[in-house]
DNA sequence: CTGAAAGCGCTAACAT
DNA sequence: ATGTTAGCGCTTTCAG
């Protein structure tokens, strides 16, 4: 029974008790797979091994990195955490780094570049072997600096031109976004970016607009914003008091399409008869609110970044990759789809545009009587 | 200029340079608090440090740790990463951490049983000085064989009656919850809960209960969900499709309760006439959405995790914690109030109920043309 | 004021 | 099949 309430047994106490050097508890403890497996006799393989499950020996995994130069671990800078979009990504990078057996040390950088030179310098403190960069911004050199270093890094979700990138191919969302409107018939868009700074809105726009203009359509406004319900409102109260009143907004982030609906619900008018709207992201939300969005797979995102960064430590060579994306249609922009949309979110296809299925019916629900 | 390329300096190449033993150099990397500061020559001193800035000299973290067995980091277990309560927490966790200097390492759990094991012992792996945990079960033991090893840790958010923790004071926030209902003169309440395991959806459900029983009027069906947007319309469909249908129902979290509003609104209802709706935390939808909930200091409560763990550190004895809270009253339950809601959240303030202010003005919108 | 020596827990030549 | 030796980068007695 591990009793032990104070230290952590070592290969020293296993090799002590078993009655052979640390050497030879190493190697056992770390089989090597080139070599078959004759490092040593069965029985003492046996006793090792059963010492060390009788004594809860564990690796000291400081030590190991310490003396190996590697510490199986990787960092990964998120802009900020607890987002659907962050989150998404970094648990597909949690999931890749369990499947081969590493750890990713997070942190969060809010965009600001003190902090994030702080963090990223903290990571490299503890030997990282890698870095994900889910904050990019395009105009920094601050990963040219970091490119100095002899860390390999990738990044995912916002891109950089100078860098090894997994993002979502944003320039064709925004054109899937203008097509959407223009098919429906719609006249005059106003498109709902962030700061200039991420790829992410500056490409979502710039496909967007391209796409109108070469409909011949009149140019879109572009909005920059924050991406958050409060700034999605606060640009469509801008809008309605222009004299360019949109019938067709497209907020390149569902928690700004959410501030969208909201202004426009609270002003009177109809989504989507007076304005149609998508979002981005198509979250849980989109479909509690019967929002068309943009769908991309962010958990898979996530996993190619680490991907991409474990093949460019086993020194092979890597390049950007780009992920597809699909439009999730609602009533948002199809009145004419039923109500409801409370069912799960709809699975991305083949087709970049699908239309949402018909709500599933609830499961059925386990009540329980009040104690 | 730090122009090397591959390897990262150490104190030996700091001493070599300067000439001095790396003793010395660590002394003067390491200002000891207690001695004032004569280690060394002012000129050693100078020399010391002009090398480290040049080299850009960094501590190995892992060295540090395996050398002084305090590795200045605290391991965070959250259920989920990525949602609004749990990255609030945690945000407030890394505020402390870095205001101490230390790093705070995450892992997610997803409420599984052997993640959770896993992950702990991974954490342990790195030494970590302690641990927080946000994802504790009411019925499990697992935290008891955690006390076994030397690690110190508290409990946030979810309690567990036999360890330190920092909680909402949910039975309160039931209660206070049920006292607006009854304010408003409902007499059929439903509440739906979260997993058996939470203690938050148990204390909620459980004062909110307690409430509405004292004050005479029929006990709330309590429903059991998975605290999210799917769970709580399903939660809601399954109201509606029973004999007791409620006129005021009570979400123990805003995610459920954009369920419940969604499935209302499709099944022709009004909110508040028809069914008034409580949230819980207060989130930016929960403005969006204009609906009445229960606010508490997500941010806070972390803090005083690490807060305690870290006085538990220093051999200090420790108490758990109890967070008040506030409900803010929206139109999900009182008509009476403006239309709007994209202002700031409210902020909690001394009493416990307090109005949704009067919603800002939409600050001066910075519009861009399209390029 | 400074240095020599020891060692945290572990792995990796290089023996034998 | 196993042990010896050396050392990752750092801190810490203990001597000078």
């Amino acid at each position: 029974m591990p009793t032990r309430i104070n230290q952590r047994p070592t290969q020293r106490q296993i090799a002590a008790q078993v009655g052979v050097s640390v050497t030879t508890v190493s190697r056992i403890l770390n089989p090597d797979e080139s070599h078959p497996e004759r490092w040593a006799s069965p029985e003492t393989v046996a006793a090792i091994q059963q010492a060390a499950a009788q004594l809860g020996y564990r690796h000291n995994a400081l030590a190991v990195s310490l003396r190996t130069s590697r510490s199986q671990t990787v960092g990964v800078l998120l802009p900020v955490v607890g987002d659907f979009v962050t989150a998404s990504i970094y648990s597909g990078i949690d999931d890749v780094a369990r499947e081969h057996g590493m750890t990713a040390l997070t942190a969060s950088t809010l965009d600001e570049p003190v902090l994030r030179a702080e963090r990223t310098f903290s990571l490299l403190d503890h030997l990282v072997d890698g870095i994900i960069f889910a904050d990019a911004h395009l105009d920094e050199d601050f990963l040219d600096s970091v490119a100095t270093q002899a860390v390999p890094f990738t990044l995912v979700h916002r891109r950089h031109p100078d860098h090894v990138c997994v993002t979502a191919d944003d320039v064709a969302a925004g054109r899937l976004a203008a097509q959407h409107f223009i098919d429906l018939g719609r006249r005059r868009m106003a498109v709902i970016s962030g700061p200039r700074f991420m790829s992410t809105g500056v490409d979502r726009a710039q496909g967007f607009v391209d796409a109108i203009v070469e409909a011949g359509l009149p140019a879109p406004t572009v909005f920059d914003s924050a991406l958050n319900v409060k700034s999605g409102g606060d640009a469509t109260r801008a809008m309605l008091a222009s004299s360019h009143f949109p019938d067709a907004i497209f907020a390149v982030h569902d928690g700004a399409a959410l501030g969208v609906l909201s202004v426009l619900r609270h002003e009177g008018l109809s989504v989507p008869d007076d304005v149609a709207v998508i979002g981005f992201y198509d979250t849980p939300m989109s479909s509690a609110m019967e929002l068309t969005s943009i769908n991309v797979d962010l958990n898979n995102m996530g996993r190619r970044a680490l991907e991409l960064l474990l093949a460019r430590l086993s020194d092979q060579q890597i390049e950007s990759e780009v992920c597809p994306v699909t439009l999730t249609v609602r009533r948002s922009t199809d009145p004419s789809l039923p109500p409801g949309g409370h069912g799960p979110t709809a699975e991305p296809l083949t087709s970049t545009v699908q239309r949402a299925p018909h709500p599933a019916e609830s499961s059925p629900q386990h009540v329980n009587p009040a104690p």
